[in-house]
DNA sequence: TAAAATCCCCCATCTTTGTGGGATTTAAAA
DNA sequence: TTTTAAATCCCACAAAGATGGGGGATTTTA
């Protein structure tokens, strides 16, 4: 059995949701609110949730900036976001926040269902075009901060690259093999995304490295 | 014989300069005058001056502009350039309009009396050190002006480089065969002294082309 | 009008690059 | 101590690049 509570101030929106949510016989339903404030008043509460489904954009306290204070209070609820726009910027805040789930407005009632019991389960729950960006994200994340770093040596033999230098006498100026600086290279490529020396001078030139 | 008019203001100049060709045997003498408009008064002249000894700081007409309208009443007349100061500036503006010497006025009077000679004989006297910003002077022009323009065509095609394009690439987009690409890659190559697309990236990025 | 530039194309040859493997060593982190 | 990240080196092959020729066409300019 899971507890649900609601935050959501469009009534065409939280109404079905609490229809729909009431008769299922797995769920618990809680309270029901329509803004951060009205549902903090209610504390302490009697039983705790599980998940909480919270409204992005809300009046007053808007649900991202509830997410912190919610989790304080209730660190054990496990936050879904809900919302009609998948504004990335949000999504980041949100999940940094805390939030374990992120759910569009449109997503049918039986999915959302599955979304809470996925949460209470530890799960991430979130729309398809949601989880998409955030895969996104750690992509870059992946690729442009942690694998798009360049070792000390790669930068050294960018350098050499840059001074318009062939492998053979890069090579010669740091005491390796050719194939030392092939090697580099390739890897240098593959985190810059470039193909070619030219490119790489024209990267290093913009101060993209 | 050799016949030497000399238009200076400064007496200290003017009169060691006048007492000393006095003497030559050499040299003939002709007329010394402090000013542009001076000199001028004096025409039409019963001799006519083989070399000219022009101040180039003169009050009134300035020995630089002096130097056309001199020269178009005495074309065969060679001109040398008396200054105190090589302002670089100058002395081009002074080569440019006809003068064939450039002394500076702390010049031993033997070296001026065979700068005298060298002039009328159709050669170039000038200080040392006027010399050798003459050379740089021509340095640049062949290597920065003359030789190192790139035409039209040769510059597109260094922007298709710096864009990291292989020359099948450029070709393409320039509608030419491969081959065009690289004759004209080698003309670029030959201006801009390199030998790789990256020094031309680099280059380019300099903004040194 | 006759040089001088500029542009277009082709050939041949050799070097350099770009790419895809794989192997070893070493130092640092887990 | 095992795993991981970095660095080192090697092989091989196809593609691209660099270099030196040559032959024309057209346009500028002296």
């Amino acid at each position: 059995m899971i507890s649900v509570d609601i935050i959501e101030d469009v009534a065409d929106i939280r109404n079905p949701l609490k229809e729909f949510l009431s008769i299922q016989n797995d769920i618990l339903f809680g309270s029901i609110s329509e803004s951060v404030e009205e549902y903090l008043n209610n504390f302490p509460k009697e039983i705790l949730p599980d998940v909480l489904i919270l409204d992005i954009g809300l009046p007053g306290i808007s649900g991202l900036s509830a997410i912190e204070i919610i989790k304080e209070k209730l660190p054990e609820t496990e936050i879904i976001m809900f919302t009609v726009h998948d504004e990335p910027g949000k999504i980041f805040d949100a999940l940094k926040s805390g939030a374990s789930g992120y759910l569009l407005k449109n997503t049918p009632l039986d999915e959302i269902k599955r979304a809470v019991i996925e949460a209470a389960n530890n799960g991430a729950p979130m729309s398809p075009s949601i989880a998409r960006q955030v895969i996104q994200y750690f992509d870059k994340r992946k690729t442009v901060k942690e694998s798009e770093i360049l070792t000390p040596k790669e930068r050294q033999i960018v350098n050499y690259i840059v001074d318009g230098q062939s492998y053979k006498m890069i090579a010669a100026n740091l005491n390796n093999s050719i194939e030392t600086i092939k090697y580099h290279t390739k890897n240098i490529y593959k985190k810059l995304h470039v193909n070619s020396k030219t490119e790489v001078v024209a990267k290093a030139f913009r101060g993209e490295i």
